[in-house]
DNA sequence: TCTGGGGTCCTAGGACCC
DNA sequence: TCTGGGGTCCTAGGACCC
């Protein structure tokens, strides 16, 4: 009999912003996405006030004055590394673990005596509050889809252990009858209605609903779901991370652009971050698609969006070259007179470093791009990212944070607010 | 005036081949 | 002009995840 868990932790990014500052405890804090757009993490105070995951801030305005919200902008900086305590922790309880996400980890309990379970799995939970301040809850079950069914009912539990475990018998139908369907891992909005279509409205429905149908009206996926419900495991522990198959580098811009050389230098500092996210996994990129786009939110506006892909002869993680193909690219779909409100690059057909495929005259000149990029990276590593830069990003790609940072609206208010930094907490600025 | 970013997998259909 | 079957590979689009 297999046996998983999954440990996740409760508002992650908002969780990691009190850690910083025990004065918001207690008080509903909000994370905000990238450009300070919409809402990415609440505290259950926050979720209390009704308060929607994706949200847009200027939505909330009025909402965040009245209760006196917290609204910090997301410090990935911080997450990555309160990610990598909590899990290194939860690792030393229960070694054989898959990192699904920052937040989340799956963990194999088939070596755990059964008997011990729920206690060790305490334990665990209380050693990473005390060790990171970050509250963790735990579902276990004899599949994927069941201990992430678990830990629903473990968070769904405010005043519980932070522990739930659940099994497969009929004894669970019970409890299985009173999780939405949408709440089911897997089950996004689009399969929940047209499985509500049918009658599947709870976890338990889709546990006996008929196999066939369901593969046939979503997919196999859709299927091993079901199975998965039944205490089947279709989806097993993957303790290799495996390396990404595309990398994307992209932003919404905080003012619309309209001027093909400002685009110009935000494409090339895409794909100089996607180039060096290649190099940091030994991949090269066999394709390069540039991707814009006008805003989507506002009809009033002409709209275009367009993409254009890059065939590459030779698969490859230099900078100077993904630059130049990825302007060319740009270039061909860019159009005047509209309004640009996003763009991006992405790297596709990856393939490992080396060997690669090299015309045999090419060969010298990559040899020396190489030891190029490589001075490179550890500049930037060392000195700050950008302080060796393409020329062709300009005076560097400041203004995409500048800006969102200075735009009119929200400078002065989200500008003075406290944030919290790994360097030990220094405040303001 | 303001609406995130980065991924994966599956399927249908077209192109092409024998 | 009509008429077959089967295989592979690739791509676009749709669905999902956090």
């Amino acid at each position: 009999m297999s046996l998983f868990a999954l440990v996740d932790c409760n508002n992650f990014y908002a969780s990691c912003e009190r850690v910083f500052d025990p004065s918001i405890e207690r008080r509903p804090v909000v994370v905000l996405s990238n450009n300070d757009g919409c809402v990415v993490a609440r505290s259950n105070e926050a979720k209390a006030l009704g308060i929607g995951m994706g949200q847009p801030v200027f939505q909330l305005r009025d909402l965040i004055r009245e209760h006196g919200v917290v609204v910090r902008s997301s410090n990935y900086t911080l997450y990555d590394d309160m990610s990598r305590r909590v899990f290194s922790t939860v690792q030393s309880f229960f070694p054989a673990m898959e990192s699904y996400s920052i937040d989340e980890a799956f963990l194999d309990l088939d070596e755990v005596p059964s008997d011990e379970l729920v206690d060790s799995a305490t334990t665990m939970r209380s050693t990473v509050l005390q060790w990171t301040g970050i509250p963790v809850s735990v579902g276990i079950g004899p599949t994927k889809t069941l201990a992430k069914v678990a830990n629903h009912l473990a968070k769904r539990d405010r005043a519980g252990p932070g522990v739930a475990r659940i099994d497969a018998t009929s004894r669970s139908d019970l409890t299985l009858s009173s999780v939405d369907i949408g709440d089911v891992w897997g089950i996004g909005w689009r399969w929940k209605r047209k499985l509500v279509e049918h009658g599947i409205r709870t976890a338990l429905d889709m546990k006996q609903a008929d196999e066939r149908w369901l593969r046939r009206h979503l997919n196999i996926i859709g299927a091993r779901t079901a199975r998965e419900l039944r205490g089947v495991p279709a989806f097993q522990l993957d303790q290799e991370p495996a390396p990404k198959k595309s990398i994307v580098r992209s932003r919404s811009f905080a003012r619309p652009i309209d001027d093909w050389d400002e685009l110009s230098r935000a494409l090339a500092s895409f794909a100089a971050r996607a180039a060096e996210k290649l190099r940091d996994q030994q991949s090269a990129a066999g394709v390069l698609t540039v991707y814009v786009s006008t805003n989507r939110f506002r009809p009033d506006e002409p709209r275009y969006a367009n993409h254009a892909t890059v065939r590459l002869l030779t698969p490859t993680n230099d900078t100077p070259t993904l630059v130049r193909h990825a302007r060319e690219a740009g270039r061909r779909i860019w159009r005047e007179g509209f309004r640009f409100k996003k763009a991006g690059v992405r790297c596709s057909a990856l393939q490992p470093q080396r060997p690669t495929q090299l015309h045999l005259f090419d060969a010298l000149d990559h040899e020396r791009s190489d030891r190029i990029m490589d001075v490179m990276d550890r500049v930037n590593r060392t000195m700050g990212s950008d302080t060796i830069r393409s020329g062709s990003m300009g005076t560097g790609t400041a203004w995409i944070t500048r800006r969102e940072h200075a735009s009119p609206r929200y400078t002065t208010r989200w500008n003075e607010l406290p944030e919290a930094r790994t360097d030990g907490g220094r405040r303001g600025r």
